[in-house]
DNA sequence: GTCTATAAAACGATAGAC
DNA sequence: GTCTATCGTTTTATAGAC
């Protein structure tokens, strides 16, 4: 029985810093098999295809997303403007970890009305990101249309910072965004 | 046999709604050539390559903006609200002419931190729409450090509205991002 | 004949998949 | 490792306009 070099979940970790850097078309299987210390072949042991593998990666994603980040929002122990800057600091160690900004905006961007596999995720994303946001502005006594629309106002704005950040490489610009969203509570 | 079927005007405009759908990358030779009844080696008549013909496109791209819809932050004939808000309509038609968002955006997640060649456009674009923009706020009265956080604030939340608008097929979250935009005069 | 826009064919490289 | 397809690119040929 042949060793195992690496796990599928190790797998996914190095492909994330790769697709975020590179983009999902622009990354080849053999790129992914470097960074990873495998032969390209030995992929398809684990993934079907690289759509396959990228849906995986953003499933992973989701759900690091709701258990690490989102969860927060609905954590009783803490009041609404701990809750919003705990949430916001996570978020900037997710963005900041390795560059290439956000994977998720990154892969909306490059694939979305092309391909349909990747859309569910990527709006699940999306909507429990602003359903978290939203529940803490409700929290803090806005109206719930109110809340909404902050909430999508923030994640819109954390987006295009995240654009202008990897483009002009000045992280204050997210900073800004980050303590603009928190001055949103009064 | 007709000695010319398309200048190169019009295949820079026929590739832009097949870059902005498909992106950089995904986006082949043969693509473009068949959005322009070409062969795909006939192109190498009007540029060097692929990535001379999406540089010259976004110059292209930079040039229409500056002229057609950052000027109007500029036009004394105007008083700052109107500039605004024929600045968004203008760019609203820019953005929902065809369907794939942003060309702008899209490039610039896509491309950014891999292709130095794309990023002294991308940032103009992006410096020129912020200064159209910040002019506006400074002129409605706000100090020059204020009107520059607004406007690099209104720029982030269109980017990050026209992804969403993207992903979930709904334009009212441009449309409010535009009335937000507005109401930052006040 | 010369020039030019295009077609046609073929190049080496690399893609994703097995 | 090996397949086949396709990538971006280059080269060659051809069809009109002068």
């Amino acid at each position: 029985m042949p060793i195992q070099k690496i796990t599928k979940e190790e797998i996914l970790k190095k492909s994330i810093d790769v697709f975020r850097l590179k983009g999902y078309h622009n990354t080849s299987m053999q790129d992914l098999a470097e960074a990873c210390g495998l032969m390209k072949g030995s992929f398809y042991h684990y993934f079907q295809s690289k759509e396959a593998l990228m849906k995986e990666l953003l499933v992973g994603v989701n759900t690091y997303l709701k258990v690490k980040i989102f969860s927060i929002a609905y954590d009783s122990s803490l009041q609404p403007k701990d809750k919003l800057e705990q949430m916001l600091k996570k978020m900037g160690r997710f963005l900041f970890e390795k560059d290439g900004g956000c994977i998720v905006g990154n892969t909306t961007l490059e694939t979305s009305g092309l391909f349909y596999e990747f859309e569910p995720v990527l709006k699940n994303i999306f909507t429990e990101w602003i359903d978290a946001h939203k529940h803490i502005f409700e929290e803090a006594g806005k109206p719930s249309e109110t809340a909404l629309k902050l909430a999508q106002q923030s994640i819109m704005e954390l987006e295009g910072a995240v654009m202008l950040t990897k483009l002009y490489g000045n992280r204050d610009l997210l900073i800004d965004a980050f303590n603009r969203t928190i001055q949103k509570l009064d």
